[in-house]
DNA sequence: GACTCCCTAGAGTATATACTCTAATAATAC
DNA sequence: GTATTATTAGAGTATATACTCTAGGGAGTC
C-alpha cells in the first residue's frame, strides 16, 4: 500500500480509538514507523488528512443513502439503510465525537459538512416518503415528515455520544459495533405510531432484534 | 465577588464562547486580569474547575425537573420543563461540546454525569407517565415510554450540536437563546402521535411557538 | 555515469499549555 | 504592634504539538 494510503488508514484508526484531540500527528507517524517529515511530505497539514478521511465518510454515506426512485421501498430496504447508516457511523466514530471543533478548524469541512446534513436529511425525508407509498407508515404532511427526519437525524448522530458517556462501562473495554447497533431500536420507536395495520408486527420484529440487552455492570474489583 | 468565583464565571463564560478546548487557564487569567499563580491558588487545576461548573449545572437540572408527585401535570408544567431545560442547555453550553473528552479527562465527571443523565432519563419518563395521568397523552407501556424518553433526552442533548455544524451561519455571529429553543418544536414533534384529542389543538398550538422561522442565508459580500 | 524525480529520515523549531515556585502584600487574630 | 494566615504577582519550566528543513537514498532514463 502508498504511504500516502497508509497514512490515512492509520489516522482513521488512531482517531477512533482515542479521539482526534488525543492523537498527534508525531503519533501518527510514529504509529507507522514513518518520521514525521514524510508524514508532511504527503499532507500539509493535520486538517488535510481529517478533510480526505471526512471525504471518503461523505461518500460511503452518500452511496449507501442513493435511495433508487424508480421502484416500490421494502422493509428489506428500510433494514440496509439503518444497517448501513450505523456501518458508517462506526467506521468514521472519531468524526462526530470532536464535530464543533472540526468544523471550526477548516471551513472547507464546514461547507461540506453542512451540505453532507442536509443531503443526509433528504434522503431521511424521502424514504419517510416512500415508506408511506409502500404502505409501511401512514402518510402524513411534508412539514411532520420533515420534523420527523431531523429527529431521526438527531437520534442517530446522538446515539454513540450516548452509549460512550452515559452507558458504556468506564474501562477502556470501549463500544462495540453490536452496541451501536441498538440505535436502530431508537429510530424504530421514533415510528411506531406512524406503522399501518399491515405492516406494524414485522416493523415491531425488526426493531426487537436490535433492542438492548440490559448488560449487568460488573462491580469493580478492589 | 471572590476571586474563586470570578474564575468560575470567567471559565464558563470563556468556554461558551469559545469552546473548552480554546480556552487555557492563562487565557482566564488574563480574562480577569489575575496571574496564572493566583488562579491555581484557587483551582488545583482545569479539571477542578470544570468539574465545579458541571456540578452548578448538575444542581440546577435537577432543581429543574424536580417533578411534584401530589399534583397532576399541566400544560404550563410541560412549558416549564422544556424551557428551563433548554435554558440549562443554554447557560452550560460548552458541556456537551466538548462532553466525551471532558469525562476521558475525569473519572468523577464520568460518574457523575452518568448518574446525572440516568437522573434526567427518570425524569423524563415520569414527566411522560404524568402526562398520561393528566390525560394529555396515551398511556403507554412501561418500555415504549422509556425508549420515548430517551430518543427526547438524544434529541434535546443532540439539537445545539445540530445548530452550531449543520445549520447556523459560519460567521462568528454564534447562537442564540431563541434559537436554541426550537429545539422543543422538535422535542414536541416526537409526541404528537401520543396526544389526546382533548389535548392535541392545544399542545400543537404550544409547538407551534417553537417552529423555526426559516432565516434566509445572507449573502456573502466579495 | 549523470540527471531527475519521488520518497524518506531525522534533527530541529517556534509556539503553546498546564502548572510551579518564590516572594511579596493584604487581611486577620491576638 | 506582631504573628499568622490568606491571597496575589509574575517569572519560570517541563512537556507537547504541529510543522520545517536539509540531506540523501532508490529507481528509472538517457
Amino acid at each position: 500500500m502508498k504511504t500516502r494510503d497508509k497514512i490515512l488508514l492509520a489516522s482513521l484508526e488512531l482517531f477512533n480509538e482515542r479521539g482526534e484531540r488525543n492523537v498527534t500527528t508525531n503519533h501518527i507517524a510514529a504509529h507507522l514507523a514513518i518520521s514525521p517529515g514524510n508524514l508532511y511530505y504527503h499532507f500539509r497539514n493535520k486538517s488535510d488528512i481529517i478533510y480526505e478521511i471526512f471525504q471518503a465518510y461523505e461518500k460511503l454515506v452518500d452511496y449507501y443513502l442513493d435511495i433508487p426512485e424508480d421502484r416500490a421501498l421494502t422493509l428489506d430496504d428500510l433494514t440496509f439503510y439503518l444497517e448501513s447508516v450505523f456501518d458508517g457511523l462506526w467506521s468514521y466514530r472519531f468524526f462526530h465525537r470532536d464535530l464543533e471543533y472540526l468544523l471550526d478548524s477548516d471551513p472547507r469541512l464546514r461547507r461540506d459538512y453542512r451540505e453532507f446534513t442536509e443531503r443526509c436529511l433528504a434522503a431521511i425525508t424521502l424514504i419517510f416518503e416512500k415508506m408511506a407509498e409502500a404502505g409501511i407508515i401512514e402518510p402524513q404532511p411534508e412539514e411532520l415528515r420533515r420534523a420527523m427526519s431531523l429527529n431521526v437525524w438527531l437520534v442517530i448522530t446522538n446515539w454513540m455520544a450516548y452509549l460512550k458517556t452515559a452507558h458504556a462501562a468506564d474501562g477502556p473495554s470501549g463500544l462495540s459495533l453490536a452496541e451501536l447497533k441498538q440505535g436502530i431500536y431508537q429510530v424504530l420507536t421514533l415510528e411506531i405510531p406512524y406503522l399501518t395495520p399491515a405492516y406494524r408486527e414485522r416493523v415491531l420484529a425488526l426493531r426487537e432484534k436490535y433492542r438492548p440487552r440490559r448488560v449487568a455492570v460488573e462491580p469493580v474489583a478492589g
